[in-house]
DNA sequence: ATAAACAAGACTATTTTGGTCCTATTTAAT
DNA sequence: ATTAAATAGGACCAAAATAGTCTTGTTTAT
């Protein structure tokens, strides 16, 4: 299926969570995991994963955690999910080097949607989910 | 990761090998599979799919095969995604209930988000795939 | 009747994802 | 110095999703 998976959502409660905090107020993997209902272990991974990244910075040592290493309104939705799943691709071409790619009518009509889905992604940024003008409107929309 | 799938992926390459015939010729899945390089099997599941969910016409007996059903203006590739991997999420916070709904501060954001893609999609007609101003500038974008 | 096609569901194999565990390192506090 | 609380990272396992096969049945032109 077409999304985002399980570590990117965790990625995005947990900087969600820190971006709810005092300014630069640094937190633990612990609390994190606990505040969100999330494995400790799986939890500390994706951090790591977005320390690595640059998107929040860790404090090493007793009295350590993390904090956000920007600004939540220059942390984007591209970024959180490159970070934690990888590049973006709709169909991995160069994947076991796909033996139709000479031939292949659609890669360049694909390639075109996946740089717009990025665009798009880059426009979204973590400030966005606290302004969460709460829609519940749980509408069925397909 | 965030991408379409390969069934997805053949049947678009099914659909752009439809579209690419002469008006309201019938095409068989065995040629479809040959043209293409997929297996016969496999891509005649996912023609069904796609003629259960009218986006082609089967043919029964021999000299049977399929047809577009409609014109490759307008199909979209929001239906044959959704056709073949059925509705798009971006999270399932439905399935098992997720028990952080409730408190959930990103679920409003993300909804927008999927909707969002889903209208661009829709924007997306097989006839796209067609016009191809081959791109071959494989550039990497990320 | 036969053969060529679609229809549909059960089944299996493979890959990806989700999640755990263990060991090492850093550092504040005592 | 020692301890305890934290991050870092890799190996590993389990579960789920995806990809692909097989078998049986139905339709229909010849
Ligand atoms: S068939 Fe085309 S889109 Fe699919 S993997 Fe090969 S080159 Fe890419
Ligand atoms: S945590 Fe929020 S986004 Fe994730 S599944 Fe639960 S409700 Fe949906």
């Amino acid at each position: 299926m077409f999304k985002l998976n399980k570590k990117t959502e965790y990625g995005l409660l947990a900087l969600q969570y820190m971006s709810s905090l005092q300014d630069d107020q640094v937190t633990t993997a612990r609390e994190i995991a606990e505040k969100n209902d999330i494995s400790l272990a799986l939890v500390s991974k994706i951090l790591q994963k977005l320390a690595q990244k640059k998107l929040v910075r860790s404090v090493q040592g007793a009295k350590g955690g993390y904090v956000l290493a920007k600004n939540s309104t220059n942390i984007s939705l591209a970024e959180i999910v490159q970070a934690i799943e990888g590049p973006i691709y709709i169909f991995d071409c160069q994947k076991n080097r796909c033996t139709r790619i000479q031939a292949c009518s659609i890669k360049g009509q694909l390639n075109a949607v996946a740089y717009k889905m990025i665009d798009y992604f880059k426009t979204i940024k973590l400030s966005d989910f606290s302004t969460e003008i709460s829609k519940n409107k749980q509408e069925s929309f397909q």
